[in-house]
RNA sequence: GGGCGAUUAGCUCAGUUGGUUAGAGCGCAGCGUUGACAUCGCUGAGGUCGUAGGUUCAAAUCCUACAUCGCCCACCA
């Protein structure tokens, strides 16, 4: 506890400090019906592995906001979660157990389940042990897995009042099918991808009014030769003239050599291809809905692994791509192949597994989402829900507004079974949904009854998170006091897979909005600005770099990287400028902590501190920086509010570094290397002050270093985690702001004359400082100047006409001017060049800005502090040029 | 086919209600180490804010086109 390392050491802190927050119950809040709520429900991680980047940067962000409302007394909940993810999940377990040479038919459904079973409980502890060394303060006790007993419950009793509403419904209908899952996806699962391929063209023979074959055909284009066998129907545009008239006709399907008739359909496009299309509603979207308007019979030619079925005729069993080749190679031997174009077009693929989806005719649950999306569009439309960035709020609209339903049911083994039972007695064909598991038929009583073998999307469970989690559907005391939640937020991939649900499915089952805030980050990319795909071999373990530059660097990084909702690379060297950082104020600390030594430091009383007449007899950096401290504090709450974090970070930042560290604390050395201790109260006030503004974004270093400051500094509170945060209430001091920006700046130029003449580093060198206004200021800040210039004798003179004007660097600045005798290393010829550059520089300023003012335009319509701005500025221009002249004319 | 985002210093990025001479980090150049920090300090170089118009007293910021890159949505076989 009392040496602290030269440098700062993220793996000797951050494990016990957790430990200790944890011990300490802090992550726990409590109900106090006289305070708001602040609640943030954590997207669920999928139990497929570990944690990637999207996750560290959810982590950083929801904690940095909860910490933040924490320490500003609210109480705050954060709920940890993690997601079965049915399809997701049942691949990686298939995966693993195939490396036993077992698929999940040898082992059954039941014992594939316990497989993965035991797979999510290795996954869930390593996931938690990741997101704890992250530092997330969530409330560990309330860690709710979607399969759980209260998730579970709050599947099933959606689902029945969905389905008892009308809103749930069963049907065959055209959906996206993988066959290597085999099951249907819903929309969102399919990622479309431009495919070249072949475009081509096919005779179909006409058969006359009696049936029999006539030399004439109509011709299709097709870029899925292989689902011909499916066709029932060829389309044309009713408007065609070249073809309209063979409406009503019949054509014989090639190969299977099957009638089908010829329907005239407005959807079929007469620029495309041969302005006739081919009509197989068993396998295309298009055709499905062509086929319901001419009432054409659905033939589904494959099996659930896309191989041909006996629909297919000779294909029988054949895969489906290699009954394309059969069947091209087929209708050329027929002279029916008449051309081949190439021709690129969207595929869509699995989500999961990257196959090629097959549109299939499918028994599935759909959700009727017309009636929910409405509340939903209403409750972003009039800001109960706003959502930040403001420009998703469109994207969202948008496809709320053209929202299809939604397929629910999956083919799969590992998720929430659908809760509707089926009566097999005989004569009955009861269909029910249940929230219990029923025992007997409610229409007829046999117990011989079954449920339904599918499983739920696991988007259905993730829809309820936010009131599932809080107890739903029990009315229960956390769901009365947390429940609309406060922040989601998550990455704007999955806006419409999960936000947007959410939104739906919350509003329909408690009337509340499920969250006042949606808060939507961007994407981590690599350092090329590739997306982090396993595939590609670019992922990062979040753990990997918390090892590397600790977890404040990596929270640090994410915090700051980009601004919100907006992509951003990660790579080495951003992130040293985090692990820099947290070095740079453990270090800040660790030289408090050695100017205190002994003594415990008693801040300044807060009386004092809030009024700048209270500080007015204090030395001028010191009011300076307190009121910096203040008016950042106050920025950094407004910052963070807006969920502004980078900026919020940044400007913590340069407050730390450029103004604490490289100038207050400059400053502050001065009285204390000659003994003098009266800097160590706010030198206290101004470190503590900014520890706590930057613990929610870098927990470990700054509690670490309370925890040492606790020592030296009277009144601090027991951790830093639940200490109050600054919100910077008391005045600012401008006046301090602008004395000491003037001091800093002749210090900055007499250095710069240093730097630029060659001068010793450690040399004194004498100095003039000229000027009427600011004599004061500078005579009351003379040993400052002195010290972190190196200047003796400094003579502070009221103009330079007492100051030499041979063998002189000289250097000026609106409200004063700096002369150095540096005999033997001035050259005046670059003297006079250098000054002269100035000044025709100021001349420019000048000049713009008279015109600017002259502006009968800009002086009438301007606002008079602009116009008074202005003005200052040409104030300050022409007062530098004045001088600017006179040194140029001493120069002879 | 619609929509969105990006385009600012060599690199990575800020710049949120239009109003200083456009900023930071890294990199680069020069100088510097007997106690906070070389994971550092000091000084400096470096940008006509993608292009062309427009609105305005005032544009990196608002509008319109265009270009390049990226993403999302969409049933053109």
């Amino acid at each position: 506890m009392k040496d602290m390392p030269k440098a700062y050491d993220p793996k000797e802190v951050e494990a016990p400090l957790y430990q200790m927050w944890m011990d300490k119950g802090y992550f726990k809040p409590r109900i106090d019906p006289d305070k708001t709520p602040f609640c943030i429900i954590m997207p669920p991680p999928n139990v497929t592995g570990e944690l990637h980047l999207g996750h560290a940067l959810t982590a950083t962000m929801e904690d940095l906001l909860i910490r933040w409302h924490r320490m500003l007394g609210d109480p705050a909940l954060w709920i940890p979660g993690v997601d079965h993810a049915g399809i997701a999940t049942q691949n990686v377990v298939e995966r693993e157990i195939a490396k036993e040479g077992v698929s999940r038919h040898d082992l059954g459904r039941e014992k594939f389940v316990e497989r993965v079973w035991q797979w999510v409980g290795h996954v869930r502890s390593r996931i938690s042990v990741q997101h704890m060394r992250l530092g997330v303060s969530c409330d560990w006790d309330r860690e709710v897995f979607t399969m759980d007993e209260g998730p579970q419950l709050a599947v099933r009793t959606t689902f029945k009042h969905l389905f008892d509403d009308g809103l749930i419904y069963r049907g065959e209908r055209i959906t996206n099918w993988c066959p290597r899952c085999t099951t249907a996806l819903s929309d969102l699962e399919v990622d479309h991808q431009e495919t070249a391929g072949s475009l081509w063209y096919v005779k179909y023979p006409l058969l006359d009014d009696e049936g029999n074959p006539t030399d004439e055909f109509i011709r299709v284009a097709t870029t899925r030769p292989e689902t011909i066998v499916g066709d029932t129907a060829v389309a044309v545009n009713p408007e065609d003239d070249r073809w309209k008239d063979l409406i009503g006709r019949t054509a014989l399907l090639p190969v299977i050599e099957r009638p089908i008739p010829i329907v005239g359909d407005e959807a079929v496009e007469t620029e495309f291809g041969t302005g006739a299309v081919k009509v197989t509603p068993g396998h295309d979207p298009t055709d499905f809905e062509i086929g319901g308007r001419h009432d054409l019979p659905v033939i589904v030619a494959m099996d659930d692994e896309a191989k041909m079925n006996e629909q297919a005729g000779p294909y029988d069993g054949v895969d489906r791509f290699e009954t394309r080749k059969l069947i091209l190679a087929d209708l050329e031997k027929l002279g029916l192949l008449e051309k081949k174009e190439d021709h690129t077009s969207s595929v869509g693929h699995c989500s999961r597994c990257d196959t090629i989806v097959e549109p299939i005719v499918s028994n599935q649950w759909f959700v009727k989402t017309g009636p929910l999306a409405k509340p939903a569009i209403e409750a972003v439309k009039d800001g109960r829900i706003e959502i930040t960035p403001r420009r998703f709020e469109d994207v969202y609209m948008h496809w709320m507004e053209n929202i299809r339903d939604w397929c629910i049911s999956r083919q799969l083994w590992w998720g929430h079974r659908i809760p509707v039972w089926y009566c097999i007695a005989d004569g009955c064909e009861e269909m029910f949904a249940s929230i219990e598991d029923p025992d007997q038929c409610p229409n007829c009583g046999s117990g011989e009854i079954e449920q339904d073998p599918n499983v739920l999307d696991t988007w259905f469970s993730s829809a309820l998170w936010p009131h599932s989690t809080l107890g739903w559907p029990e009315d229960s005391e956390d769901l009365r006091y947390w429940h609309p939640t406060s922040v989601l937020e998550t990455g704007y991939d999955i806006l419409f897979f999960w936000v947007a649900r959410m939104i739906m499915s919350g509003l329909y089952n408690t009337g509340e909005v499920p969250f006042r805030h949606v808060y939507l980050h961007g994407l981590i990319r690599d350092e090329k600005g590739d997306k982090m795909t396993k595939s590609r071999g670019n992922v990062v373990d979040p753990l990997e770099i918390v090892d590397k530059f600790g977890t404040d660097a990596v929270r640090f990084t994410m915090a700051t990287g980009g601004a919100p909702g907006n992509d951003f690379r990660l790579f080495d060297e951003k992130l040293e400028g985090g692990r820099n950082f947290a070095n740079k104020v453990w270090n800040a600390a660790r030289y408090f902590v050695q100017s205190a030594s002994e003594q415990s430091v008693q801040l300044p009383d807060a009386a004092t501190l809030s009024s700048a007449a209270g500080r007015s007899d204090w030395p001028l950096e010191d009011r300076w920086i307190v009121s910096r401290t203040l008016s950042v504090s106050r920025e950094v709450n407004r910052l963070l509010g807006d969920f502004q974090a980078n900026e919020a970070g940044r400007l913590l930042y340069d407050f730390f570094w450029s103004e604490y560290a490289d100038w207050y604390v400059e400053m502050a050395k001065v009285r204390l290397k000659e003994g003098d201790t009266s800097p160590l109260p706010v030198l206290a006030y101004t470190l503590q002050t900014s520890l706590r503004l930057l613990h929610p974004i870098m927990p470990f270093v700054t509690e670490a270093i309370w925890q040492h400051l606790r020592d030296h500094i009277d009144g601090l509170e027991e951790a830093l985690i639940v200490a109050a945060y600054p919100t910077g209430d008391g005045e600012t001091d401008s006046d301090a702001e602008e004395q000491t920006e003037l001091v800093m700046d002749v210090v900055r130029a007499i250095r710069n004359i240093r730097a630029e003449r060659g001068v010793e580093p450690g040399r004194f060198i004498e100095a003039y400082v000229a000027s009427k206004s600011a004599g004061p200021t500078l005579e009351g800040t003379r040993p400052l100047v002195e010290a972190l210039a190196r200047v003796r004798p400094l003579h502070l003179v009221p103009d330079t006409t007492s100051a030499p004007s041979d063998g002189v660097a000289s250097a000026v600045l609106s409200e004063a001017q700096v002369v150095i005798p540096l005999a033997g290393l001035i050259d005046a010829e670059a003297e006079r060049e250098k000054l002269s550059k100035q000044l025709a520089e100021d001349a420019g300023e000048i000049k713009r800005l008279e015109g600017k003012l002259a502006n009968e335009q800009f002086r009438s319509k301007a606002p008079a502090e602009v116009i008074a701005k202005e003005q200052e500025k040409l104030a300050a221009a022409g007062s530098r040029a004045d001088g600017l002249r006179a040194r140029i004319a001493e120069l002879g």
